[in-house]
DNA sequence: GTATTATTGCAACTTATTCGCAATAAAATA
DNA sequence: TATTTTATTGCGAATAAGTTGCAATAATAC
């Protein structure tokens, strides 16, 4: 199951890269120069959660968004469950660097978490 | 726009007051002794969610998940945002008693949370 | 008892995501 | 470089969750 390069792989992780936001399928179609189809598009994101590379987020809508996973601070490690922020007003969702701890009770064990914020972001409020 | 009382809004919000985890569509469908149209159980959700009763939750799986809004505590106060736990294994969401707590950056504004850790279980573990 | 209108069931629709399959094209090999 | 292998792609169809329009039903108010 070796991974190959393709433009399409390419160009959907420039896309991701560049954006300081999370994306969802129709908004990376949306915004690539080159047409992707929509299953591919899929297929691509997930393989990248796969590799570690991107991170999904479900949001309120139901809808899975797509970021890449990076601390700014430290590329290299390995990434930590954070906050999600999504704007109701434009729309998008950004990572925020505040870690999530909550406490569960015993005998619970936490895999993975999923915690977005919704409201009014800066640029919009 | 004033509520009616109706067999099918009695019966929903019984199984759900019974209930200790937040219940989807389709497992309130699967529980209920009487048959009520799918259409419909959506539209009793929401009015409890409109009518603060009920607060609905989003999983990872995409799906919505509808809990009884109380404090184990102090049923009367207002609920507050906090986290939720997903067994994978026996498929359920509950309410933690964690508040969600995240500082946000300067000019956002939080409207609501939706916050879910994902693993598993007491029971199942 | 009658009138008003919230609620329901049904069918159709929308939207997001996935899947099977044949065609294509990276990468490995000769 | 030519050939082989198989990961990747595009297409169309399928699935699944949730919503909506509309006519029929049934709470509630009068």
């Amino acid at each position: 199951m070796n991974r190959r390069n393709t433009p399409t792989k390419e160009a959907v992780l420039n896309l991701l890269m560049n954006s300081r936001k999370a994306l969802s399928q129709d908004a990376i179609e949306r915004q690539l120069d080159i047409e992707i189809n929509r299953a591919t598009i899929y297929r691509v994101l997930n393989r990248f959660c796969e590799d570690g590379i991107v991170h999904k987020i479900v949001a309120e809508d139901g809808k899975q968004y797509f970021a890449i996973c990076k601390k700014c601070e430290n590329p290299q490690e390995v990434i930590q469950p954070h906050f999600h922020f999504r704007c109701l007003s434009c729309d998008t969702i950004e990572c925020l660097q505040v870690p999530v701890e909550c406490s569960v009770p015993n005998g619970y064990e936490v895999q993975n978490a999923n915690c977005v914020l919704t409201g009014t972001c800066n640029d919009c409020s």
